[in-house]
DNA sequence: AAGAAAGTCAACCGCAGGGAG
DNA sequence: CCTCCCTGCGGTTGACTTTCT
C-alpha cells in the first residue's frame, strides 16, 4: 500500500526527551487535550513525531501515572492477568490504574519472568517447567492455582475487574484472528487448567487523564467526543463483547461474573 | 578504584485495526 | 466496497545505572 511515514524523519528529534520538550508537551495537552497526535508536534512546537509525543505522554507525563515499585499484590495480579490474557500488555495495564503497558511489559520481562522461573513456572505457558526442580529447590509449591501461591489470607485490595456475565460466550477465535498471539508455548493442554484467578475485582472508573477545563466547559468537538468515547471504553470492548449483554457500559453489573478466556483456540476458562 | 557484567527502562519500529472519505 | 490515514499495540533496542569481580 505504501504507507506514508508518520512524520518527517529528517526534521525530528529522537532519543531522550529534554525537560523543555516535556514542558511543551504538557502545556499543549493541558491547553488542548489529547488527540490528533499527528498534528500535535507541529502545533506544540516540538520537533518530534506524533507517535513519540503520544508515547512520552502515555508512558511518562500523564498526571495519573503511579510511579514507584510494584507491590506483591500487583505482581500476583499481573501474573494472573498474563495467564489469562497473554502478552496483552495494554489490557493488563487497564487493570492496574496508573500503570502503563510499557511499564508492565518491562516489569514482566525484568522481574516477573525471573520470579516465575524461580518458582519453576514457565512464564509463557504458566505451567510447571518440565522437571520442576527449580520449584522444589526454591521450596515453593506449584500445586495450587497452576503454580501460583495461595492468595494471602488478607483480603486483596479492590481492583478493577474483567467482568463477564455467565451467559456470555466469546466467539471462538480463528487461527487468523489469533494467529499473531504471542502467548507461545504448547497448546496441547489448557495453559492454566486449574487456574483460580480469584479476581474479586470490580470495574473502576476509566483512568484517563482529566480533560482540560476549557474542553470540559465548551461544546465538545468531534475530536473531544472521540476522546470521551475512548475514555469510556470498557474491557468488554477489548475482549470483543462490547455492546452485548456483557457490557457493563450499558447495564449494571450482574452478580456471578466469571472469566472466559478467548485467547486459546477452542479453549475457554 | 576501575573495569566488566548484568539489570533496568525509556524510546523506537513496524504492523494491524478501525474509521472516514 | 475500497483506499488511505491515524492511532494504538507489542516486540525490540540501546543508553544508562547498579552490582560484581
Amino acid at each position: 500500500m505504501g504507507r506514508s511515514p508518520c512524520c518527517e524523519k529528517a526534521h525530528t528529534n529522537k532519543g531522550a526527551w529534554t525537560k523543555e520538550e516535556d514542558q511543551r508537551l504538557i502545556a499543549y495537552i493541558k491547553a488542548h487535550g489529547e488527540g490528533c497526535w499527528r498534528s500535535l508536534p507541529k502545533a506544540a512546537g516540538l520537533l518530534r513525531c506524533g507517535k513519540s509525543c503520544r508515547l512520552r505522554w502515555m508512558n511518562y507525563l500523564r498526571p495519573d501515572l503511579k510511579r514507584g515499585n510494584f507491590t506483591d499484590d500487583d505482581d500476583e495480579l499481573i501474573i494472573k492477568l498474563h495467564a489469562l490474557l497473554g502478552n496483552k500488555w495494554s489490557l493488563i495495564a487497564g487493570q492496574l490504574p496508573g500503570r502503563t503497558d510499557n511499564e508492565i511489559k518491562n516489569y514482566w520481562n525484568t522481574h516477573i519472568k525471573r520470579k516465575l522461573l524461580s518458582r519453576g513456572i514457565d512464564p509463557q505457558t504458566h505451567r510447571p517447567l518440565s522437571g520442576g526442580s527449580a520449584a522444589a529447590a526454591s521450596g515453593l509449591t506449584t500445586s495450587s492455582t497452576a503454580g501460583f501461591p495461595s492468595p494471602s489470607p488478607a483480603p486483596r485490595p479492590a481492583r478493577p475487574v474483567i467482568a463477564i456475565p455467565p451467559n456470555v460466550m466469546f466467539a471462538r477465535p480463528t487461527p487468523s484472528e489469533d494467529g499473531h498471539s504471542s502467548s507461545g508455548g504448547s497448546t496441547d493442554a489448557p495453559r492454566c487448567p486449574d487456574l483460580n484467578l480469584d479476581l474479586d475485582l470490580s470495574v473502576g472508573p476509566p483512568c484517563s487523564p482529566p480533560k482540560t477545563p476549557a474542553a470540559a466547559a465548551s461544546t465538545p468537538t468531534s475530536q473531544q467526543q472521540q476522546q470521551q468515547k475512548r475514555a469510556t471504553i470498557c474491557l468488554c470492548y477489548h475482549l470483543g463483547v462490547r455492546g452485548g449483554e456483557a457490557c457493563s457500559c450499558k447495564t449494571a453489573l450482574p452478580a456471578g461474573f466469571r472469566f472466559l478466556r478467548p485467547l486459546e483456540e477452542g479453549r475457554y476458562i
